[in-house]
DNA sequence: GTTCTGGGCCCTC
DNA sequence: ATCCGACCGATTCGG
DNA sequence: CCGAATCGGTCGGATGAGGGCCCAGAAC
């Protein structure tokens, strides 16, 4: 743990990746196997399971340290670091031994997340008392769960190919899925030929928002248009099973058997990628966003959940055929792979269908995307290999135009880590019969300078003191910009904005030219 | 003792 | 999801 | 011609709403 917990030391110091490479290959070449597998899960956002609630850990750190509870919960808002406030409070241990990363990850956190309560406290008091200081920050990093360190998938990946002599390309394919950290971890990465049962994913492609014209992107023809489905990313295979991942690399499977029996229908050796959809078969046409998320996260559904909130996976494109990597042929004949292989889909399984014409019927296609539950549309290069991560170029995202909406502020937070000790969180309101409403909380869109000022004049205004959220005087006025509304029984409005953020701060504006609540039910009915 | 509720986490967008 | 800001590498500018 | 400024592309970090899961503690 030693080594490791140096090598969070070096990342946590820098922001520069060409730095926190360095680092990593640097562990890489001298760390034990078993550990380096730990490692490169860990940082490569694969997190263990959190062995023990937040709650115990606080309760045994106050007292290994002999500290009130409330002086703690405190020092965590000043801090706004669980893991670093407790690293800082804890008194320095009796003795230091160093017990390697596998034995934690493998032995030690699974036998405190097995122990009762009592033992789990008396385990982590047992531990801290042998813990070298410069170790205590990693470990609690481990223990809470959010382990981040500044660490991007790709820049482990990197390291890792520098340091095994591999193309980065290969290394990413076998990180797709989920890691096992076993000890030939290192070899596996590094070795010629990829294992023949793996049931991995491939990196999604990912598209950047559209900005400025369509037509500015060239002649419409050689641009696939689709619909920007209001669903959930997937990649739906069968090889020697079917699986089903997110775009997160998580498997879906258990959530959604009834796309793996389908996808069991196709013939081995293919890998569709598209959009999980929720269906309304009465309508025979996509259902709100809101219906999947019943489906999402389900262990197993049930029955009756399965017939309320039935789905279907919308293909976009094929990824591979009878076992061959398609990704680097050109969309339109992708594209027309896809749609022979489902010229008679199974059940389950849809083609996403192309928005043809010129750009002015294509503008005509987003502008009634609402009605058809999309988001807007996407537009693809039809000769463009499918592209791996975010490049700009081969897909944009030409999402509808959003909704705004003037409001108050009336609450706020102190945000936490780089924004802690800043008022960056708000609160805002709109008018109802005379009387401000909270419909949303918003931070983003605000530069750092106008953070700043903000909290300057929240300090100088505040009305009331909840804990660490300030009631302030209603003056400021928020331009919000948002994609959509839903019914919420979190905001006292009864309603809540999907994808809030500030466009501007409309100091011209006082409080009660801000939008009344009515405007905004009035557009969730419409919607 | 059983059920409800609220908070924290973690996934989606 | 969204957004801002820092960094990186390549290209252009200016002395 | 070479170093400095600039710019587009990427990455990192901090944040929203909603639902399921899990656990602790309260209510019945």
């Amino acid at each position: 743990m030693k080594a490791f917990a140096a090598l969070y030391q070096r990342l946590d110091a820098t922001t520069r990746s060409s730095v926190k490479r360095a680092a990593i290959v640097d562990y890489l070449h001298s760390a034990d196997p078993r550990d380096a597998a730990h490692a490169v899960a860990v940082l490569s956002g694969q997190r263990p399971r959190r062995p023990i609630s937040a709650t115990l850990l606080r309760e045994a750190a106050a007292q290994a340290s002999d500290l009130p509870l409330w002086l703690l919960e405190e020092s965590y808002h000043h801090v706004g670091d669980l893991a670093e406030t407790l690293a800082l409070l804890l008194p320095p241990p009796a003795r230091a031994e160093d017990v390697a990363l596998h034995h934690w990850m493998e032995q030690r956190l699974p036998q405190l997340a097995r122990a009762e309560a009592a033992a789990q406290q008396a385990l982590l008091q047992q531990w801290w008392a042998a813990m070298p200081q410069e170790q205590r920050l990693v470990f609690h990093k481990l223990l809470t769960g959010s382990f981040r360190v500044g660490v991007a998938r790709q820049t482990v990946t990197q390291a890792l190919a520098t340091a095994l002599g591999r193309e980065p390309g290969q290394i990413a394919a076998r990180m797709m899925g989920r890691i096992r950290p076993s000890a030939d971890l290192l070899e596996r990465l590094a070795a010629a030929e990829q294992p023949a049962d793996t049931l991995a994913p491939y990196p999604f492609a990912l598209a950047h928002a559209l900005e400025g014209a369509a037509a500015e992107l060239g002649p419409a023809t050689r641009w696939q248009a689709e619909y920007k489905w209001d669903g959930i990313r997937a990649q739906l295979l069968h090889r020697a099973q079917a699986a089903l991942w997110s775009r997160g690399e998580e498997p879906l499977d258990a959530s959604f058997p009834e796309l793996l029996q389908a996808a069991q229908a196709l013939p081995p050796g293919c890998v569709l990628d598209g959009e999980i959809v929720a269906w309304d078969n009465e309508a025979d046409a996509v259902a709100p966003f809101a219906a999947l998320q019943r489906r999402l996260n389900r262990r197993k559904p049930g029955a009756a959940l399965r017939r309320d909130v039935p789905v279907r996976f919308l293909a976009y494109d094929l990824l591979e055929q009878e076992g061959e990597d398609l990704r680097a042929r050109p969309l339109r004949d992708r594209r027309r792979a896809l749609e022979t292989l489902l010229a008679s889909p199974p059940a389950g399984i849809g083609l996403s269908p192309l928005l043809q014409g010129d750009w002015p019927r294509r503008a005509r296609w987003r502008a009634q995307a609402r009605a058809a539950r999309a988001e807007g549309l996407m537009l693809k290069d039809r000769d463009a290999p499918y592209p791996s991560g975010r490049p700009r170029g081969p897909w944009w995202k030409w999402k509808l135009d959003p909704y705004t909406v003037d409001a108050v502020l009336l609450y706020a937070q102190a945000g936490h880590g780089r924004r802690s000790g800043l008022h960056s969180d708000f609160t805002l309101g709109v008018w109802q019969d005379g009387e401000l409403v909270p419909v949303a909380k918003a931070y983003s869109g605000l530069s750092d300078a106008e953070l700043l000022r903000a909290d300057r004049w929240i300090r100088a205004h505040t009305r009331e003191r909840f804990g660490p959220v300030r009631a302030v005087a209603p003056e400021q006025v928020f331009e919000l910009a948002f994609e959509g509304l839903r019914p919420s029984s979190r905001h006292k409005a009864g309603l809540a904005l999907r994808f809030p953020r500030i466009l501007r701060w409309r100091e011209d504006k006082p409080a009660q030219q801000a939008d009344q609540l009515a405007t905004l039910q009035r557009l969730l009915e419409g919607q």
